[in-house]
DNA sequence: GTCTATAACCGGATAGAC
DNA sequence: GTCTATCCGGTTATAGAC
């Protein structure tokens, strides 16, 4: 079920270089076309062999998920560092995951309906990618953390799952998106994340206090109950 | 591609006993578990026969999708037709959607996955899908047609489309829903729904009347350029 | 020209020997 | 930990039957 630690050095690096094989094809033929026998012949092992390290072809995929949240991650460390603006570090770490993304555009569309589905071993709601989920929750949650927005409390509490959420709805976007450059993608995250800072300074308002503490009172309950 | 319609009298037969076969192993297997070998034994055909009339496995999905919008709409005509507030309207609407689908719940997940898909061509955004799409829009513009509520023209004719996206997601809920008699569901429902007819109409207040017109302007404009 | 069957192909996954 | 041999199921090619 889970993917196995390699115990020795060899089988090290045996799954350092089937992955890497993978990575490569999905990248070069994207997902589907990519067979787990040709991952095995680049790698250099049998077929049965790469079934060793990585108990699915999706399980993969997972690794590969790892690897564009560190690109990611990693990408937006300066920004983060520097910039102050709740809209201006939102806006930097969606366009980053954009760009960080990019190389994979082909693949995505074939690997996002892998993962959503509930059954599999990889879909973001579910056990098996907690870990990574909450490495990505808290990197909204550092965006929010260090700007200068005075957001109320409750709202920044589902700020950051309400981030991670919304990545997702731009990738699903970006996936449809045939402009060249991806423009209309960076066009959308432009006018979302503007729109989204400027409802949180919206929440404050009297009228809308009370459907604000209903919402979030929903949202609560639903993390309680399918997240956790 | 498309679906073939028979030409015959006996074509006819066949690709309704084929279907009906489909139909049913979902419901009692799901989707992964039943083969295409299964449904053409059931349906008293041969493998390669079944392909005649259904291109893939997928194809008999849209069917099925189909068929429960069918048993959707003439549930909850009564109600549309004597009810006129548009909460009341909304909710019941979903309800049904949920009491419609419950027998298909176990297959759910992996049709939704399945469908999330943009390479595929029963991808709700895509062209194949269309049809369909539009007659659920069409449904849910009804339902808000035949209110009493005074919404703005404007928020009036992006809402349609924004209840079938809804549709979606409360659908997807319900298939993470193990509580019993997807009792979370409708609560997140009746919860919801009321919601979504207090924030319109908080969107005629002067103070969200300059965020209202981007959001709306915003969906316009992908509408045109992703749903065309 | 419309349907149906048989026999294959292909790729993900597994069993079990070494 | 690695291999070979095999299974299983979606899909396709194609020959023939009505």
């Amino acid at each position: 079920m889970a993917i196995e630690a390699p115990k020795t050095r060899r089988g090290e690096s045996s799954r350092a270089v089937i992955l890497q094989a993978a990575l490569d094809l999905f990248q070069e033929r994207g997902y589907e076309a990519t067979t787990m026998r040709a991952i095995a012949e680049r790698a250099g092992v049998s077929l049965g062999g790469s079934y060793h390290y990585f108990p699915s072809k999706e399980h993969l995929v997972l690794e590969f998920y790892r690897h564009t949240h560190e690109l990611h991650s990693a990408a937006i460390a300066p920004l983060l560092l520097r910039e102050k603006d709740l809209a201006a570090r939102l806006r930097g770490t969606m366009r980053a995951v954009i760009v960080t993304c990019e190389p994979f555009h082909a693949v995505a569309g074939s690997i996002f309906s892998t993962v959503a589905n509930p059954s599999s071993p990889l879909n973001p709601f579910g056990a098996a990618a907690k870990p990574l989920r909450d490495e990505v929750v808290a990197l909204y949650a550092d965006v929010v953390r260090g700007s200068d927005a005075r957001i109320p409390a409750d709202v920044a509490d589902m700020l950051p799952l309400t981030l991670w959420l919304y990545q997702m709805g731009i990738l699903y976007f970006w996936i449809f998106d045939r402009s060249p450059g991806r423009l209309r993608t960076l066009e959308v995250i432009d006018e979302t994340t503007d729109l989204i800072v400027r409802l949180i300074g919206l929440a404050n308002l009297p009228v809308l206090r009370g459907s604000r503490k209903r919402v979030l009172g929903l949202m609560r309950s639903i993390v309680e109950g399918q997240i956790a």
